[in-house]
DNA sequence: AAACAAAATGTAAGCGCTTGCATTTATAAT
DNA sequence: ATTATAAATGCAAGCGCTTACATTTTGTTT
């Protein structure tokens, strides 16, 4: 014998007012009496009442729920922006819907379409490289979305995020200033990934700016982990011309370099030096603690709310909002090795 | 000019059948001849439809979707875990509706009926800890659940987990072969989380079972962060009977012992052993490698998606699923200083 | 070719809610 | 009191889908 779900219907009847009245007490309360409200209100709670998801969300078309994908949940990279994201959306009465795409744009897009079709009144996206078409698909339905760990100038797109060609830069710049010439790279695939792609664009410019061949730049692409960190270390560090520096495309490959630099007896930075990228709890806690860059990453989790909050509210918003990033200074970039003394 | 977004009519008027015939295409194609069926599929295709979630959920009364509140995103304990539970929903077609409750058990409670009335087909819990009322909401309205990360035997509820109290005994044995006599134990509060109560339970019976006054041993209870765990262990230093080894209830506060040991230039283990708990991959790349437990999180989150995928199907399904751990041998857990030679 | 069973399709009644519009009730102004 | 106006409430039409049941089509058997 299940005790049947309450619906408005047998509040309605149980505070003896019309269905509309009761759903109007729990929508837009200022429109109903102070009395009948209560009177309401108690049979609510006294039914234990809640709104029938489907229902609320066939007749109001809007669901209070915004879907994010993300390309992996299996690492810190985007656990404290989305949860910052998911608390300020609860703040707001709404919920997230989280699926992940494991970097592969076909699911993506799979993904952005099931959440749609599952009522999704917005949309968070990482990152900006996609096929227009699924950005037709969002604009034609009037679906809004926001772009957030990439930051792109685009009236007609929102985003929040920062400039990782410019972080990368700088980063780069500074490894220069400090006397590495001899480079190579371990980055995340390029090619469906314009975080990477803009980190690894961002230190060739800073290397040509020096008049650094980039032509040769050792550079090997892999799925972020700590495993492929370590291989990949190896071998940049087996090749002919053994560089000075290993910049990495985020914090987890840079543990796993600096993992097989132990490994391998290499002393940091002495022999070599390592960079990552994110600043991720991670990076202060491996020995010695990585020079990368920092991202407000919880910031940019709010912000990205908000901003999507704001275009439900007022469907023309848009926003381009690009946050600082800040080198962190570990111990493991420092001078290269004929440099010292 | 905002194209209509097309519904199950504009697919059968397209199609020249009904709406129910497309319906059953969509839904159960062998009850439709091969004709009409690609007939009407190529119309879907044509139209771009995507059924619409409200009406289905409405119409059908489940909506594919289930619901999972974790404690934290925030570090990595729940990732693999979730990433796999999610994935293999989504191979049965079903999503994930992420919720975190700050390890807070009235939030949580929240979350839970706002899943439910989001219409979640089925649920992911953490622990076995929460009040019996909201059990009593689930079992009720006949929402299926699967309690993970714990294990208890229970023939009214399905979980998938490990047993706590037996990996942590297991482990503190181990120490105290080494010799270890005087502990201190750094974990979450034990009080709402059932994990860290009988991690905690384990060490101290473990040190029963072997003689060792447990009243006065020093456990500190504080949040799951890199940062506490660092506090933590000073505070634990710098008593007046200082430890010979410090448990921690999982490897972040392990890897902020870790780091803290380091900056009072105290050895592991040889000045002072740590231990982790759950095997996060941080654990392999800080220094000392941690000694702690292994857990199987992605079987666990996949074997919990199939319990409560089987228990949709089959009403009364129940499991009690144990999964193994072992003990991972890092280097940070050796003899206490007074027993070296 | 008739008779029947099985397979395919159609009809239409909801599912539980929101909301525009109509109606009633309370409040204010004359 | 009477009327005009505003506030509160009720009525009822959907929202887009599923599914029990009715009907038609197809295939099989005699």
């Amino acid at each position: 014998m299940k005790p049947e779900i309450p619906t408005l219907d047998d509040v309605a009847r149980g505070a003896n007012v019309s269905t509309a009245t009761v759903s109007r007490c729990l929508n837009s309360p200022e429109q109903v009496s102070a009395k009948t409200r209560e009177k309401v209100l108690k049979i609510v709670k006294k039914l234990g009442y809640t709104p029938n998801f489907g229902a609320q969300a066939l007749a109001a078309k809007r669901t209070n729920t915004f879907g994010a994908i993300v390309p992996t949940m299996n690492n810190a990279i985007f656990a404290a922006g989305l949860q910052a994201f998911q608390e300020e959306l609860g703040r707001n009465g709404a919920t997230l819907l989280l699926a992940s795409s494991s970097y592969n744009a076909k699911v993506e897009e799979e993904q952005i379409r099931s959440l749609v079709s599952r009522g999704a009144d917005g949309l968070l996206l990482i990152g900006t490289q996609r096929s227009e078409n699924i950005y037709h698909f969002l604009e034609d339905r009037e679906i809004p979305f926001v772009i957030a760990w990439s930051y792109q100038e685009n009236k007609n797109r929102s985003c929040v995020g920062f400039d990782n060609f410019e972080a990368s830069h700088a980063l780069t710049t500074k490894a220069i200033n400090l006397g590495h010439k001899n480079f190579a790279i371990i980055s995340a695939y390029t090619a469906s990934n314009d975080r990477a792609d803009n980190r690894v664009k961002g230190i060739k410019a800073a290397l040509e700016d020096y008049g650094i061949e980039t032509q040769n730049l050792p550079l090997i692409e892999c799925e972020y982990s700590i495993q492929n960190g370590a291989e990949s270390f190896r071998t940049h560090i087996e090749q002919d011309n053994r560089p000075t520096i290993i910049m990495c495309g985020n914090d987890v490959l840079a543990a796993g370099a600096v993992k097989q630099a132990h490994e391998m007896g290499l002393k940091i930075p002495d022999d070599i030096s390592i960079t990552g990228f994110d600043n991720i709890e991670l990076a202060s806690v491996i020995e010695p603690a990585l020079t990368t860059v920092h991202v407000r990453h919880k910031r940019m989790g709010m912000l990205a709310a908000q901003v999507l909050l704001k275009q439900i509210e007022e469907k023309s918003y848009r926003d381009n909002i690009k946050l600082d990033t800040q080198i962190v200074e570990g111990r493991s970039l420092g001078r290269p090795c004929y440099q010292q003394r």
